[in-house]
DNA sequence: ATGGTGGGTGGCCCA
């Protein structure tokens, strides 16, 4: 099974280029990210008219998050229990959904952003990875053998070589002690990362802003993931970053991330 | 070439 993560950054104005990948990549479960759309504005067909099954998670033109799967989409969960609220405090934001894709829990994930270091968004930030820790945790003492996949845009850099230049970032949200400790405690409570021992660093990421000329200079960070519990960790094969898929006309400003799982256990 | 990138929206917000 090839599973895939992609912050896509609007699925509207993204739609044609994700048909045209998740059709070469033979990817069968894709996790996306900043969908940018409510409910009744995503573009169903463009999956279903290539065979897959769609879930997504949208309250506004923020955020939104979804799983595409060609081999299975049962028990769709929208938010992880005990995730924090913004602002509107009886409804999450749209960055979580979770659903059983060909036997593995795959969750589609958008951590905040966190803006500046002195900003509320930091805050909600930390507490929001230490809430997807303490569900992780619980997940895997109810079954130590479940396969979950934390699939998504965790808008942390774990290590130096993940951003170009350690120097720019200094004073900078990602790259902070707090935010690396809060990404460290998920891998700690068992959900490993499973591509960088198949795409070592230094030099090699996942996003690119925009902006200056970031992806021909190289300037790029790893801030997105799959992580994996042992007993999914165990059973991958490969793993990459399509950064082909950031060239050429309108791409996102992130490339997707793939994984290989071998089909036996 | 007094901007700078690119989504969303609606006369600014977010990454």
């Amino acid at each position: 099974m090839r599973l895939a993560t992609w912050n896509v950054n609007s699925v509207r104005a993204r739609s044609e280029r994700i048909a045209a990948w998740l059709t070469r990549s033979e990817v069968d479960v894709l996790a996306i990210q900043e969908t940018k759309c409510r409910q009744d504005q995503f573009p169903t067909e463009v999956f279903t008219e290539l065979g897959y099954t769609v879930a997504h998670h949208g309250h506004s033109q923020w955020n939104g998050v979804a799983i595409a799967s060609r081999v299975g989409l049962e028990e769709v969960r929208r938010d992880f229990p005990g995730q924090p609220t913004w602002k509107d405090e009886d409804q999450p934001e749209a960055r979580a959904i979770g659903a059983r894709c060909g036997g593995v829990d795959v969750w589609s994930l958008y951590v905040p952003n966190g803006r500046e270091l002195d900003d509320p968004h930091y805050v909600y930030k930390l507490d929001w990875l230490a809430a997807l820790r303490t569900a992780g945790t619980a997940w895997l003492e109810e079954d130590p053998a479940a396969r979950i996949a934390l699939c998504g845009d965790f808008n942390v850099a774990p290590e130096d070589t993940d951003v170009w230049d350690m120097a720019e970032f200094e004073g900078s949200t990602h790259v902070s002690p707090a935010e690396r400790d809060a990404f460290a405690a998920l891998v700690e409570a068992g959900f490993t990362d499973t591509v960088r021992p198949f795409a070592p660093g230094p030099g090699v990421y996942t996003y690119w802003d925009y902006k200056g000329l970031a992806f021909p200079k190289r300037k790029g960070m790893r801030i997105d993931f799959v992580l994996a519990s042992p007993a999914l960790a165990a059973q991958v094969a490969d793993g990459r970053i399509d950064r082909e898929e950031r060239k050429g006309k309108g791409p996102s400003d992130h490339a997707p991330v793939i994984v290989d799982l071998s089909t036996s256990g």
